[in-house]
DNA sequence: AACCGGTGATTCAAATTCGAACAACCCGTG
DNA sequence: CACGGGTTGTTCGAATTTGAATCACCGGTT
């Protein structure tokens, strides 16, 4: 690996433009919604997905799978949350093993209190910066960036 | 702000796309930097930026601008690193609070051990991946997002 | 029924992050 | 020259993340 092939001009302005805007993007999100519904940003992505759900409930494995965290930081979030009231658990009766997270009443009251300035926020960062265009180009190419990376990760 | 312009489904493949990819492949960067070349991605970005500045050194200030960190997680890499020898502190003549980072030899060395097996993950995972008209749409779009943001920010 | 590889979730210690507070200093102004 | 606002980098404590180890359990096999 001693040559390897080099990023070229047009590779480097979308690589180094990726990942500024991947770690600015990130940043602004979690001021937002931290300082707008004392949220940080995974356990915003945790109500959206239970909400969801079917049932406005998962199992902490489903929960954590394609999400920001590892195993054992779902485990500390869900925690936080639960303390919060904004989630509840709920062992499975099949598999006394699993253990489901519930939205609860409060968790949906949350998420639609922070929604609008979230989506706001979103709109303002990205979707409304960029041309339609580059919207499906992103799609359709970050779509198969995510989609090569969860199968490799699995 | 009761009814915000919620994303259509164009627009949400888009920021979902985006989300994914984002964490996704900073994860993987970050594993396999470590894994490589005992590495965190911040303090791969802090050797580039060193490496590519006249003289081999930047002020701290400098450093944490346009940078993951923050100025407290700066100093804390920078210690780190120090330890490790890839960099030293060297204060700064005309500003006695100034201090500069500056690139040693081995921190140099460093840099090119782990640059080949870096850019072939960055190819693998997201450059190669995309189409020409992708990586501009991306270069574009996503540079204008950061643009702004830094903007805003500053 | 006992065994066994694999799974689900948690716990733990260590590393890393951030923001706020801090101390020291620069510089332009009066 | 003294003053005051803004900068520079560090320190501090609290929150968060990760991976490894752990415990308990499932399901199929012998």
């Amino acid at each position: 690996m001693a040559e390897p092939r080099w990023l070229d001009e047009r590779e480097m302005r979308a690589w180094s433009g990726f990942l500024a805007a991947s770690a600015l993007v990130n940043r602004r999100l979690d001021q937002q919604l931290k300082d707008d519904a004392g949220l940080s940003h995974p356990q915003y992505e945790i109500l959206v997905r239970l909400a969801a759900a079917p049932g406005r409930e998962l199992r902490m494995t489903e929960l954590a799978n394609g999400l920001i965290n590892s195993k054992s930081g779902l485990t500390y979030q869900v925690t936080q949350m639960e303390k919060a009231g904004l989630v509840r658990r709920r062992s499975c009766p099949s598999d006394v093993r699993g253990v489901f997270a519930v939205l609860t009443d409060a968790g949906s009251a949350k998420l639609e209190e922070a929604a609008p300035g979230h989506v706001a926020t979103v709109r303002e960062v990205l979707v409304d910066v960029l041309t339609p265009a580059q919207l499906d180009a992103l799609a359709d190419g970050l779509g198969e960036v995510g989609r090569r990376l969860r199968g490799q990760g699995a």
